[in-house]
RNA sequence: GUGGAUGUAGCUCAGUUGGUUAGAGCGCCGGAUUGUGGUUCCGGAGGUCGCGGGUUCGAGCCCCGUCUUCCACCCCA
């Protein structure tokens, strides 16, 4: 063995681990296209400033981060949200809108690892920019249900849960929170699921200085998990009214779409991240076994902030871990047989040449094909054509070389044929 | 960063109250098989028992440290 090992929390992709990578991001590239998204890039590595700037300094050790040859403060990205930003508002003068763009990026972070969260994953993400309407979000939404769906997942594996800051926001002043403390209450409340009722109380009177009654009035949003109840119950305050709109007419694209059975109303839903404005949203497993599968929502003020341009946005990332491990779990990883379309064998030593230009003739044509370094008996040469999976073995003997042809087995069935090399040989 | 658990062959694991040369299945390599695969049979390679130290006549097993992986925090992609 070895003394070197990957660094922790840093993953060697072995050939069967690189095929279910290369599914997972091959079915990404696929749905993304299908939805009309065009794919772009930027550096794993950025200025440490970028992060501060849209996260705070807190974010910092959180981040691979050190200080380049140049004396240079770099970050290798943690996310690409700011990178998609700086890129959008160097160009977007230029771009007819709405922008729907989609990258594949490694991400890292220095944290403490644990099941699906590693130092490093491969994230999709998914953005569209230039447009506040509505549609947009359910089109995001869509997508990002169809991504799963894409992998044979369905609404008996998998939810999203979908909420909107605003009427977050909108039912939290109605039950008497101050304006001023509105952050510190999304804070509070993400914790809803894990920390219940009392603890949470507790804290909203303490930490973010609410009354009881305005503690007690917060914590009672949450029982409603529907919309409509949620109308029922605060309906009549305008503000509010105007907010349950549109999250009905979110709803009412996502059922035209067919996908009304994959999205569930749920204001829990708030994200840790501050720059979300608008409509947000996750993705779970129904069994609530693993994290979050997925992540996003609308953040209409970031470009402003960091690409200089205020563009309306919102985009959503997909983590290549957690979907694993969820695929795994339901069977849904496919199949890593190898396969090749021929073997060639050469019956002995003296035919070795013939069989190397059939072997070159059919790589030309397009063909993958396999063959023995070494010269050994048929039945050892056949055996290793099945190992790798050949779908037709070509016998060269001395008989076939001499009347210019190969005899070819077909493994599935084992009916044999001679064939003229020239008509293997055409495209 | 804090607390708890974990580690034996490439993989999944066994290994008795501390006792000679650490085992199995699968996988891998070779042979049975000098013109025909998947099965079967036989043989082989592969481990300083995570690493370092300690206790002991003797440690895979007990003790300490450290690293790894996992769980809960923290934080969230």
């Amino acid at each position: 063995m070895s003394k070197f090992k990957a660094l922790p929390g840093f993953r060697d992709f072995y050939p069967d681990d690189f095929a279910v990578r290369a599914h997972i991001v091959g079915t990404w590239r696929e749905v993304a296209r299908r939805y009309g998204f065009q794919e772009y890039d930027g550096p794993p590595l950025e200025p440490l400033e970028l992060y501060v700037e849209k996260s705070g300094p807190e974010i910092v050790q959180q981040l691979y981060n050190f200080t380049d040859k140049g004396g240079r403060e770099v970050a290798m990205r943690p996310e690409m949200t700011p990178t998609l930003a700086r890129m959008a508002g160097a160009r977007a003068g230029g771009i007819p809108k709405p922008i729907k763009w989609f990258s594949v990026p490694q991400l890292f972070r220095y944290e403490r690892q644990q099941r699906g969260r590693l130092r490093e994953h491969f994230q999709l993400n998914l953005d569209i920019l230039g447009e506040e309407g509505v549609a947009a979000d359910a089109e995001l939404l869509a997508a990002a249900v169809d991504m799963l769906r894409a992998f044979g997942l369905t609404a008996a594996d998998f939810v999203a849960r979908v909420s909107d800051r605003r009427l977050l926001r909108a039912l939290l002043l109605h039950a008497g929170t101050p304006e001023d403390q509105l952050t510190l209450v999304y804070n509070i409340v993400d914790k809803l699921e894990r920390e219940g009722r009392e603890r949470l109380i507790a804290r909203l009177t303490g930490e973010a200085g609410l009354t009881e009654e305005a503690a007690g009035a917060v914590v009672d949003i949450f029982r409603h998990r529907e919309l409509d109840a949620v109308r029922e119950a605060y309906g009549a305050d305008p503000e509010v009214a105007a907010e349950l709109a549109r999250m009905a007419e979110c709803f009412a694209m996502l059922e035209a779409m067919g996908l009304r059975d994959y999205v569930r109303f749920d204001l829990t839903i708030v994200r840790g991240l501050a720059y979300y404005t608008g409509i947000v949203f996750e993705l779970f497993d129904t069994r609530g076994e693993l994290r979050a599968i997925c992540g996003g929502g609308r953040y209409d003020d970031l470009l402003k902030r960091v690409g200089g341009t205020d563009l309306p946005a919102l985009g959503f990332g997909m983590g290549d871990v957690v979907l694993r491990e969820l695929l795994a779990d339901r069977g849904l990883l496919p199949e890593t047989a190898r396969r090749v379309d021929f073997y060639v064998i050469a019956v002995t030593e003296a035919e070795r040449s013939a069989a190397l230009s059939l072997v070159h003739g059919l790589r030309d044509a397009g063909h993958s094909v396999e063959y023995g370094f070494r010269v050994q008996g048929v039945g050892k040469q056949m055996k290793a054509a099945s190992a790798l999976g050949a779908a037709r073995v070509a016998v060269l003997g001395a008989d076939e070389v001499a009347a210019g042809v190969a005899n070819v087995k077909t493994m599935e069935t084992g009916e044999e044929r001679r064939v003229p090399v020239e008509e293997l040989l055409r495209p």
